[in-house]
RNA sequence: GUCCCUAUCGUCUAGCCUGGCCCAGGACACCGGCCUUUCACGCCGGCGACGGGGGUUCGAAUCCCCCUGGGGACGCCA
């Protein structure tokens, strides 16, 4: 996995780098992290510790790595020379500015933007500012079979010469790439499909370099609902922004993983099975477009099916930061249990349990108009008297209480629950009550109905 | 503009290689119903696609050709 360090590691990088990981994993290999940054303009070294941080929350564990390509410019340097002394590169003098021209005036007459070659033959080498470039063979074509697209070429006289170090003695991507995966050991690159017209550029310079060519495997593109190329105009697409939003690393997994692989019908994968059932043959050849709907699902059924004692300690940083103090509540996985049904995120898990630690400041209006009046005085009141008396103070031991304090009301529970609920959370909405009071605690709840109670008191 | 790649429900996809089991299956979303102490969950049902045109064949989503659509690349970025 190479990524470059310009900025955060995006869903689709992340989707790369995950199918590079599984299929390490899978067939035994290793797998390297290689941090692409002959950029020295716009790397950074945030951007490599947002790269590392996600990686490891996407559990992406890698065997060898981090390396950097900026550490490595002896290497390239010797190859570059090695080039020019077989006459397989050369000086170029061109500017810019010059280029840039012949690419407008290319553009103009309808013809090709490539590179003439004009420094090709050139025999002077006056010691003025220049890049080297790679001599790509004209002639024939280049072809190779990709692991995803099948059988893949394109005529030679459609590359041209490019540049392989700049005029500040930088070497450029293409080239570095090739000698980084041959130096490596890579035998099996695999990056995303806007990347299979620099494979054509790519194979020429192994070959002019005696390395043996590597087999390629070009992942599809992910695009935006408007079949546009992922960008923020599409809402989050950094990995990071999804943890911050109160996802599971294993949603995010999943979800990218069926972006564009399949196993049959199957939906959900852990990155355990993913590790036995990953495979190149069961990726599509096509683009997709990325669908938060189905992120948010995936991660909703997470949430529902995760551990509540882990979810329980994700959910108290969350509270934590928000400022909800969480060490006199009650125990996290309690609490987590009583909301894993009714959250899609940990953030809105994070809303639904700021009652549990905090009693309601004042009551929701409209809901205390209908459910917190005045002649609800008594059902609170026997309620009180019954859960007081109460000593197993569980989900099934307060289930009874309320049956008895139905009994002795003679009304339905859908007379007494809202009111309940509105006096204990402030609000219309919240998990079962009987949950409610039994995570909250005996304690607890009799001071919070005590404290309504007093309240509608007050009123009167 | 040139080149490269690609094409099944709105979206992710199964099926395509090894034609008939497909008047096309699953999932998300959406719509309806049930359940229900709130909000949700859950359950049941529904809507919905082989881009178009030619071939080949007894038979094509599956094979071939053309068209069209979509994406990508064309940088002293990666």
């Amino acid at each position: 996995m190479a990524p470059s360090p310009t900025g955060t590691l995006h869903i689709g990088g992340a989707r790369t780098a995950l199918f590079n990981y599984l299929l390490a994993r899978k067939e035994g290999g290793t797998f390297v992290l290689r941090i692409e940054d002959t950029d020295v303009e716009r790397s950074t070294q945030e951007s490599v510790d947002v790269i590392l941080q996600a990686m490891d929350w996407l559990g992406l564990s890698y065997d060898e790595g981090p390396y950097y390509q900026s550490e490595r410019y002896d290497l390239y340097r010797g190859k570059v020379k090695e080039l020019l002394d077989k006459g397989l590169a050369y000086r170029c003098y061109c500017t810019p500015e010059e280029l840039e021209a012949k690419r407008e005036a290319a553009m103009q007459s309808g013809g090709k933007r490539s590179y003439d070659g004009t420094c090709r033959q050139r025999t002077d080498q006056p010691d003025a500012p220049h890049v080297i470039r790679f001599k790509t063979p004209q002639a024939g074509s280049v072809d190779f079979v990709d692991r995803i697209k099948g059988r893949m070429s394109k005529d030679s006289d459609e590359l041209d010469d490019l540049i392989i170090q700049r005029t500040d003695g930088h070497p450029t991507y293409n080239f570095v790439v090739v000698v980084d995966d041959a130096e490596m050991g890579i035998s099996l690159v695999m990056r995303g499909d806007d990347h299979v017209n620099n494979t054509y550029r790519q194979i020429p310079m192994y070959q002019a370099l005696g390395y043996p060519v590597p087999e390629f495997a070009h992942v599809p593109m992910i695009l935006g609902s408007d079949k546009k190329r992922l960008s923020k105009r599409h809402g989050a697409t950094s990995v990071m922004a999804y943890k911050d939003m109160g996802y599971l690393p294993e949603a995010m997994v999943n979800y990218l993983v069926r972006l564009g692989w399949s196993y049959g019908d199957e939906e959900i994968f852990s990155l355990e099975d993913l590790i036995e059932k990953f495979s190149l043959d069961n990726i599509g050849r096509s683009a997709g477009v990325f669908n938060p709907e189905k992120l948010l699902w995936l991660n909703e059924h997470y949430i529902k099916t995760g551990d509540p004692a882990r979810l329980g300690g994700l959910l108290a940083e969350i509270l934590a930061g928000q400022g909800v103090d969480v060490s006199s509540g009650p125990e996290m996985a309690a609490v987590v249990k009583t909301l894993q049904d009714r959250a899609k995120t940990l953030i809105e898990m994070a809303e639904g349990a700021r009652f549990y630690f905090a009693a309601p400041q004042s009551y929701d209006e409209t809901a205390a108009a209908k459910f917190l009046t005045a002649d609800k005085r008594e059902v609170i009141d026997i309620s009180i008297r019954h859960l007081e008396a109460l000593s197993s103070f569980t989900h099934d031991g307060v289930e009874q209480a309320f049956q008895s304090v139905m009994e002795e009301t003679g009304l339905k529970f859908g007379k007494i629950g809202p009111t309940i609920r509105v006096a204990l959370v402030g609000g219309p909405v919240s998990p079962s009550i009987y949950d409610v009071v039994a995570v909250l605690g005996q304690e607890e709840t009799l001071a919070r109905l005590r404290k309504a109670l007093a309240v509608l008191t007050g009123k009167s």
